[in-house]
RNA sequence: GGGCGAUUAGCUCAGUCGGUUAGAGCGCGUCGCUGAUAACGACGAGGUCGGUGGUUCGAAUCCACCAUCGCCCA
């Protein structure tokens, strides 16, 4: 007969075993066996967010693709279907540079001149272009996910998808163009996305501080009472700036409405003496204004009274058309001014960044800047010349401000002009500044679903919690519309066109757009530039489309429906769409919190709405009404390197996950993820922390996996009849109970998506319970080489614990999980699932925890740890009996427990009794203190009081008081107190006598008197070890039996072995033991024994 | 500049409602053990709990401010 199990080697190479699983997998096609296999708790959805396969997959894909791996594992254990749809982001800007860059160009004219079709047709190429290494990846870290049934966001299907979800919208008056403040890069006539604005920050730039003074209307100040009647001095509203090139689009000016402003009677220029001219400005600012320059404030006021007093324009630029003139240069007052810098008096430019408080306020909007940075002909200085173009037309708008500032100090109208460094952001690819713009933009209207948004994300389980009311709730409550429309060329075709006379179109279908044209459209590429030459004519007018593509947030943000194709028509799409909407899970790092969470989150809201509160209802309110896309997120933190710094490329920091995988393997690795840190932390990675958990965990599983095969292989212990646990000794029904208590946290950790907890968890219960103390304290039950009961107990509780572990691990570890599977549960049971992935998750049995035991184990280790400490002290070897450990435990309950489990104290330790101690034992001094937690709240001040009457009591009759349950009475501050026995603590302190050590209420002692017969026992010991060490450097296996001889010199060492003749053969299989020297000996040592030395000979019997 | 989060031993991390002496693993040093052995055990060195101030009888823990780092936004 074959041993029953596969040996397990001692220097085993997790790659290699990951190799052989992932043959294993796809020759039994376990994966999707496992979609197949009887779902009786129903479907439980996963959606991919999808990444791009246009860069090479960093450590960082890791880990979120072992958490998205993990939670359908565990889930289709516990009897879920879950689907596994992949997906791959495709379109986007990132994509395009990298083929800009290809091209050798920068900038969009290239891109057209170069031809859209073309940079599209290799957009299309670069985006798989390092796919092969991103499926490697995928395989070996195990992450099942189905990759042949994956959507890509570039399919006309996905793209005509996203169509459907943007007609919804605009059916709904929900998509909708509008003007908005832009960060617009005119170098590239292009508005930048905002991570590209983000990266052209720079904190230094030199940029000039300009106070330009408007006349204001003198006759309407002196009407108000703010200006002295007999007043003659020219009135000015001093403002301040960074951008003098739109002061020609200056409308309006705001002030604080309830802040102090004054009338300040000085010199029109900084810098001068006389008091010639008035300027108003807020009058916490003046000092600021005019630092040394005499000035005198000869009236103050508050920012409201200066309300729609009107001022002179001081430079002309292009008016808006149909804006009414008569509105504007006028004084408004707005909450949004601060008095943090500048004048109190903000020059307002709404078409340059003001567009809202212009708005709010009714104000015009004028021009001085076209979208390619140039200055329009109409700007010039009010009193020039009308006629003409302007002195600066056509100049590039950043050189137009030195040109703008020395023409107003010619005219009087610049109080001070200088210099500030500050922070403005450029154009990342041309280093050219941007300019802040008012553009027509198509948007959806999220903003009047903000109450929505925010009571959708309220059902949201966030992990971590702080997400929901923090970073994305805050984001929801400063909710603005989602500007959609992009001027690229690369993206999801924005599917709206606009008529001649201005009226637009939104379709919502290819079948919808051939009935426009009037012919098939079916097979239509949906990408630029070929939908852009789709036009059509209806009631006589000649559609075109706007040639926007779509924000890529919205592409992913669709996916929910796009994924499956959903057009909103009955048929499989649908089907598919109603089975897996909304997402039980999703998962994605932190960045992701305003991009593919919120465009989920936005969209699914949008589209579930059930139309009250006057807000329309949305297309799937039927299918699930009121709710966002998922329901589930874990939100992950970014890795980093050792040192705690971004990994990039440029700083040549990245680790590269295949070195990973191929020295330690994926199971390590997706266990350091999982376990090392909760996953929004910020992760230091290091290959070396990798190997630390493999070393730590998995080779003590493999170890005590190797351990039980071992000698089950010798034994054969028939595994598939249990043992009842009511019949198995104290430890093993220990164990059972530490086994079910484990699946049940583990269960309920996985349950509330706490990967950390479950695998710190099961990683204890392995290395500190299962290795180091179950498979520790009784692996003499297993070598003993018979079927007894007792070692046939130990046998079934061990391989149970072993079974269960396997199932426990398999969502984490799921190749270690399927190859201990292999070995232990199908060579048993060759009628059992398959694969450790299509099992049921393990369940616990509450009858089978026992509390108590727990606890009095618990107890024990921390004794049995004191008593190690105090052997190490004592000086006697472990092999050295001692006749007595003293112990002193906590309570009662504990004593009794332990009493109990006394032979593991007693074995562990090498004594030969152990005595409690009896609190009133007279050589036994306690340390008495207050239990704080109980009474410091009752006692409060009096604390240190107490605490010094305490410790000032006569410590053994406090504690005769406590064990009899009597009250200790104390005297505090002159007061008599009472304090319940349960009020105090004691700690024993070390009789006289004994070797102790002592720590927080437990205690061990060690008698260290030893007798002859003890020594010889010793020696006896001694005696075995050299004996198994020689078996050992024989190279015996460990079932071998031998023929024995020791020849010993002196008496002492003699008269030991000689008394335990029986105990030395037994110990060390030896069928025979003779005093004297074996014949054709394997091997033959001699060692110091006791009073003499040893000469050992064996071989095989 | 704003928001959110983090900061505990050389490294990776625990630390419950504020409560007794702030812990674990790894690493380092010393010693022990030796049929799970690339393990195990004991001991030691190593901490201004990021800083300052406050609340409290008592603060790693609560509050305020600051510093550093990360992400998002500007």
């Amino acid at each position: 007969m074959n041993a029953p199990f596969l040996e397990v080697p001692s220097d085993l190479h997790m790659p290699d075993v990951e190799r052989d699983v992932l043959a294993f997998w796809k020759r039994e096609r376990i994966f999707e066996r496992s979609l197949e296999k009887p779902a009786p708790k129903g479907p439980w959805v996963f959606y991919e967010g999808p990444p791009t396969a246009n860069g090479s997959p960093g450590v960082h894909h890791v880990i979120s693709r072992a958490y998205k791996d993990l939670f359908p594992r565990f889930k289709t254990m516990q009897g879920h279907r879950v689907g596994r749809k992949g997906g791959w982001d495709t379109h986007g800007l990132p994509v395009e540079i990298a083929v800009e860059k290809q091209l050798g160009i920068t900038d969009k004219r290239q891109i057209e001149e170069y031809g859209i079709a073309e940079f599209n047709r290799l957009c299309r190429e670069t985006v798989f272009s390092n796919i092969e290494e991103w499926n490697e990846l995928t395989e070996r870290i195990a992450y099942w996910v189905d990759l042949d049934d994956a959507y890509v966001t570039y399919d006309d299907a996905y793209i005509e998808s996203c169509w459907w979800v943007m007609k919804q919208l605009w059916d709904r008056s929900l998509l909708q163009e509008d003007y908005r403040t832009t960060w617009h890069s005119p170098s590239s006539n292009t508005t930048l996305a905002s991570h590209e604005v983000s990266l052209g920050y720079r904190d230094d730039v030199v940029d000039p501080s300009v106070f330009p003074a408007f006349p204001a209307d003198e006759g309407e100040l002196r009407a108000r009472g703010l200006l002295p009647a007999d007043e003659t001095r020219p009135v000015s509203f001093l403002a301040w700036t960074t951008t003098p090139w739109t002061l020609p689009a200056n409308t309006g000016l705001a002030v604080k409405p309830d802040a102090t402003y004054a009338l300040v009677a000085g010199p029109a220029r900084r810098g001068g003496s006389a008091h010639e001219a008035l300027l108003v400005m807020a009058a916490d600012l003046v000092a600021s204004v005019y630092g040394d320059t005499p000035h005198e404030v000869i009236a103050t006021m508050l920012g409201v009274a200066l309300v729609d007093v009107t001022y002179g324009p001081i430079m002309r630029g292009r008016l808006e058309d149909g804006d009414d003139a008569a509105r504007g240069w006028r004084v408004v007052a707005d909450d949004f001014v601060t008095l943090e810098d500048g004048t109190g008096v903000v020059h307002l430019a709404p078409a340059y960044g003001d567009l809202d408080v212009g708005r709010r306020h009714g104000l015009p909007a004028a021009w001085s800047v076209d979208l390619s940075g140039r200055v329009m002909r109409e700007v010039r200085p009010v009193h020039q010349d009308q006629s003409g173009d302007g002195p600066y037309t056509g100049v590039w708008f950043k050189d137009a401000d030195a040109a703008i500032i020395r023409d107003l100090e010619a005219a009087g109208l610049m109080f001070a002009s200088g210099t500030i460094t500050h922070t403005y952001p450029f154009n990342w690819r041309d280093g050219k500044p941007l300019m802040n713009v008012v553009k027509k933009s198509w948007y959806v209207r999220t903003s009047r679903f903000r109450e929505q948004l925010l009571a959708t994300n309220d059902a949201i389980g966030w992990r971590p919690d702080h997400i929901r009311t923090g970073r994305f709730g805050k984001w929801l409550e400063n909710n603005v519309d989602w500007a959609l429309s992009r001027e690229r060329y690369w993206g999801a075709p924005l599917p709206i066109w606009e008529g001649e006379d201005g009226t637009c179109v939104c379709i919502g279908s290819v079948a919808e757009l051939s009935e426009a044209v009037g012919r098939d459209l079916t097979g239509l590429d949906l990408h630029r530039p070929f939908v852009d030459e789709i036009s059509f004519v209806r009631d006589g007018v000649v559609y075109r489309r706007l040639p926007y593509t779509v924000d890529v947030w919205f592409e992913s943000g669709a996916m929910p429906y796009a994924q499956w194709g959903y057009v909103g028509e009955d048929g499989p799409a649908k089907e598919a769409l109603s089975q897996n909407f909304p997402a039980d899970f999703i998962c994605e790092a932190i960045d992701q919190t305003r991009g593919w969470f919120y465009s989920l989150h936005a969209l699914g809201t949008l589209l579930t709405h059930d139309g009250s509160d006057g807000l329309p209802r949305g297309p799937l309110a039927d299918l699930a009404a009121n709710t966002g896309a998922f329901k589930n997120v874990i939100v992950l933190g970014h890795i980093v390197d050792e040192r705690g710094e971004k990994m990039s490329k440029s700083k040549g920091n990245t680790v590269d996950p295949f070195d990973v995988l191929d020295a330690q393997g994926a199971d390590a690795l997706r266990w350091y993820l999982y376990a090392s840190s909760p996953p929004e932390a910020t992760k230091r990675f290091s290959q070396g922390l990798v190997e630390e958990t493999l070393r730590d965990f998995f080779m003590t599983l493999w170890n005590t996996t190797g351990f039980f095969v071992l000698y089950a292989n010798l034994d054969r212990p028939d595994l598939r009849a249990s043992v009842p646990v009511a019949e198995r000794p104290a430890i093993d029904r220990w164990l059972v109970s530490r086994v079910h208590a484990l699946v049940r946290d583990v269960s309920a950790a996985l349950d509330t998506f706490d990967a950390t907890l479950a695998c710190r968890a099961i990683r204890d219960f392995v290395v500190d319970e299962l290795s180091n103390w179950y498979v520790r304290r009784n692996r003499r039950r297993f070598w003993k080489g018979d079927a007894a009961a007792d070692a046939r107990a130990a046998y079934v509780t061990l391989y149970e614990a072993l079974v269960t572990l396997t199932k426990l691990i398999a969502p984490m570890a799921p190749f270690t999980a399927e190859s201990l599977y292999q070995n232990l549960v199908r060579r048993v049971d060759p009628e059992a699932p398959a694969s450790v992935h299509l099992v049921d998750w393990p369940t616990f049995d509450d009858d089978l925890i026992d509390d108590d035991l727990m606890r009095d184990m618990a107890v024990l280790i921390r004794v049995v740890e004191l008593g190690r400490s105090a052997r190490a002290t004592s000086g006697h070897k472990v092999r050295q009996p001692l006749p007595e450990v003293l112990v002193r435990v906590r309570s009662t309950e504990e004593q009794r427990g332990l009493e109990r489990l006394e032979e593991q104290i007693k074995d562990e330790l090498n004594v030969k009794s152990v005595r409690y101690l009896d609190v009133t034992a007279d050589f036994v001094d306690y340390t008495v203190k207050p239990n704080l937690p109980l009474i410091g709240k009752r006692f409060g001040k009096r604390v240190p009081a107490v605490r010094a009457a305490l410790s000032a009591a006569d410590g053994r009759e406090i504690a005769r008081r406590v064990r009899a349950g009597e009250p200790i009475e104390l005297e505090v501050d002159g007061e008599l107190v009472s304090l319940e026995s349960e009020g105090v603590l004691l700690d024993a302190r070390s009789p006289e006598g004994y070797v102790a050590v002592e720590d927080r209420g437990y205690l061990a002692a060690l008698n260290t008197a030893l007798t002859p017969e003890l020594i010889r026992e010793g020696t006896m010991r001694d005696a075995m070890r050299l004996v198994q060490d020689a078996r050992k450097q024989a190279g015996l296996e460990v079932s071998d039996r031998i023929v024995l001889g020791l020849e010993v010199d002196g008496a002492d060492a003699a008269a030991a072995l000689v008394e335990h003749e029986e105990a030395v053969a037994a110990e060390t299989l030896a069928t025979t033991l003779l005093f004297g020297v074996v014949q054709d000996a394997v091997i033959d040592v001699r060692a110091p024994l006791a009073d003499g030395t040893v000469r050992i000979t064996l071989r095989r019997a």
